[in-house]
DNA sequence: CATTGGCGCTCACCCCCAACGAGTGCTGAG
DNA sequence: CTCAGCACTCGTTGGGGGTGAGCGCCAATG
């Protein structure tokens, strides 16, 4: 009571960082023995147990049972990276390693190197949202495969190649499948397919017949294989999370959290949250109102191409995690995709 | 001793087919009271007691303490499966609504959609070997992306397309890169992308200077693009086996497990293995060498196109699993891949 | 001679309880 | 304001007896 509202002073503030800090390395409950060892503030355990209480009144610390130490509230844990963090941004070294594992051989290729980088740099989970596509198309192409098989290529306008089998009632030649292809390619590239359906029907009534069936095949198929890629999560390295006590503690809360790794949409929207403000953002605990992240912190960065956010990358792990280590990690891979993608 | 070694008689059998049976339901140690309610052969406990030391003898049953009743050893199971077992194929209706859930747009599609049918049929891991590519190409071109960017797109033999963006020395015209595609196409599909290189290298001298530049960075580039994308296995469902208290008592063993599954060269071993024979085949425990499969067993079925062995389908769960409901799924989906594949 | 009821034995499992120890809140003195 | 001291709380640990499932063995039975 010392303390108005809301309001730490120094000392306090003091012993709630190495608390935490102190939580995060161990695991374990800190009590004011440990404290006043560790926050180099030269004060006698008891009078860091007044400290402490007052930290409980207001909500930064908790203690799991009566004769433990305490442990930081997700409230806690929010001022920590808000205000006493003290993160040290990687040096040039290490970004140049980091980037050399970005594989830029095509988009998915290199989204999944991302989440591949951060799991393997984080030891926890790591999220890659997948580049936003504006919609329309660059390049298509049919290619016969078999009597009445035709595989429709198509190159979005970001340069990724998505591709599908059409089954045809007719038999169309090889000849026929490039007509197509280039009247598609010459009067309609850039345009969505929605927009192309509409002037294909309008402009179009003098193509044949049978061409005209073709085309619509061709358009409902690209427009369902664009929208089915549209916007995904890539999830790697949950296995990481196994080993990590905090969640494994309980079988079912694991189990809720591998399942809502299946739910992309669910995790989707809690990712795009991340991608209407620029830089780090972090989710402690149930912030996010998903129960099964309970124990969890999401750390996120929105990724820009030409300077417009398309995606968000993360990082899934114990709350209790060393926020000074991941949020660099996070923020420099965003910014290697956003550079990756912009080359484009 | 009643018994001559290895050699079971009905009665012997009956209830060791009744043992597994039951263990497999409850996951609880099979005592002489159980056997003698459930075995159907109206024998006392103290008759069944006898049996049972023999088949303990004979290394087809252990008990896990004194007081405990008998759980199949590996050995056991083996026995059950190769001479007990009965499976009950799928009826029809049954099967025709698996086939309805292939997604055969493309090949990487219907693998995926193979693995996860396995996962959510059997409720364990769904694994697909990706079918074995013949090597050489069916169509290629090159499409500009910015000034020394190309995306070079492949479509192999089989039908499915890789893509991959190459970065070019010197700018290449629309009109070089068609012509290069063309020169390929027409004369190459079919080669493999070391023939093409020694024929390319010996008849097109001609050519000039920069454009063979093209082609040697294109057949390197559609080379790894198509090596890279070889033999790789696709699994789902790793989630399933978290449930499953045979497995995730042993927190470590779940840990090994599921690094497995990150080590896809080793899996892809024991799978190939599968592909020698036709039919269903089945790991049990330990038997392919694999300690972190100590608790498992692996279901496994070849699957071909045109006849030819060409990847394998299977299931990873506990040994103490349905083999009775697991084999035919995993049977009828080895059969609906062929013949989805054939079809192209 | 196969079958069976009976009997003693062995353990895993469960529950209770006491000892221990870490950490707290409070109080009174400097 | 600080801090040593003290009583108190409560989770953890480990020992000990009771319980019950299941077994092996044996003698009786048809």
């Amino acid at each position: 009571m010392a303390q108005e509202f809301h309001a730490l002073n120094e000392r306090a503030q003091q012993l709630l960082k190495t608390l935490v800090e102190r939580y995060i390395a161990d695991g374990q409950p800190v009590g004011s023995r440990a404290l006043s060892k560790y926050s180099g503030l030269d004060l006698s355990p008891a009078s860091i147990r007044n400290v402490m209480a007052d930290l409980e009144d207001m909500g930064f610390i908790a203690s799991p049972h009566t004769s433990a130490g305490r442990i930081p509230t997700p409230r806690g844990y929010r001022f920590f990276v808000d205000t006493l963090l003290t993160v040290k941004p990687l040096d040039r070294i290490e970004i140049n390693q980091l980037e050399g594992q970005l594989q830029v051989n095509n988009t998915q290729k290199l989204v999944a190197s991302a989440s591949h980088l951060l799991s393997d740099l984080t030891r926890f989970a790591g999220v890659v949202v997948t580049p936003r596509r504006s919609g329309g198309f660059r390049h298509i192409e049919f290619l016969r495969l078999a009597e009445k098989r035709i595989l429709l290529i198509l190159v979005t306008a970001e340069g990724d190649v998505q591709n599908r089998i059409i089954q045809t009632d007719k038999v169309y030649s090889p000849s026929e499948l490039v007509e197509a292809a280039n009247i598609l390619n010459q009067n309609y590239a850039g345009c969505s397919f929605d927009e192309i359906r509409r002037r294909v029907h309008a402009e179009l009534k003098k193509v044949q017949e049978h061409m005209s069936q073709l085309m619509a095949a061709a358009l409902a198929a690209g427009d369902q294989a664009v929208s089915e890629s549209a916007e995904d999560v890539v999830i790697s390295g949950e296995i990481n999370l196994l080993g990590i006590d905090d969640l494994s503690s309980n079988m079912t809360k694991l189990r809720d959290l591998f399942n809502l790794f299946e739910h992309r949409s669910t995790l989707l929207q809690l990712l795009d949250h991340s991608s209407r403000a620029q830089g780090v953002q972090i989710f402690i605990g149930g912030e996010a109102g998903l129960t099964p992240l309970d124990e969890c912190s999401v750390v996120t960065a929105p990724y820009e191409v030409d300077g417009k956010i398309v995606g968000t990358v993360g990082v899934i792990g114990p709350t209790r995690m060393a926020y000074e280590r991941v949020i660099p990690i996070v923020d420099i891979t965003a910014k290697l995709l956003s550079s990756a993608l912009t080359q484009r």
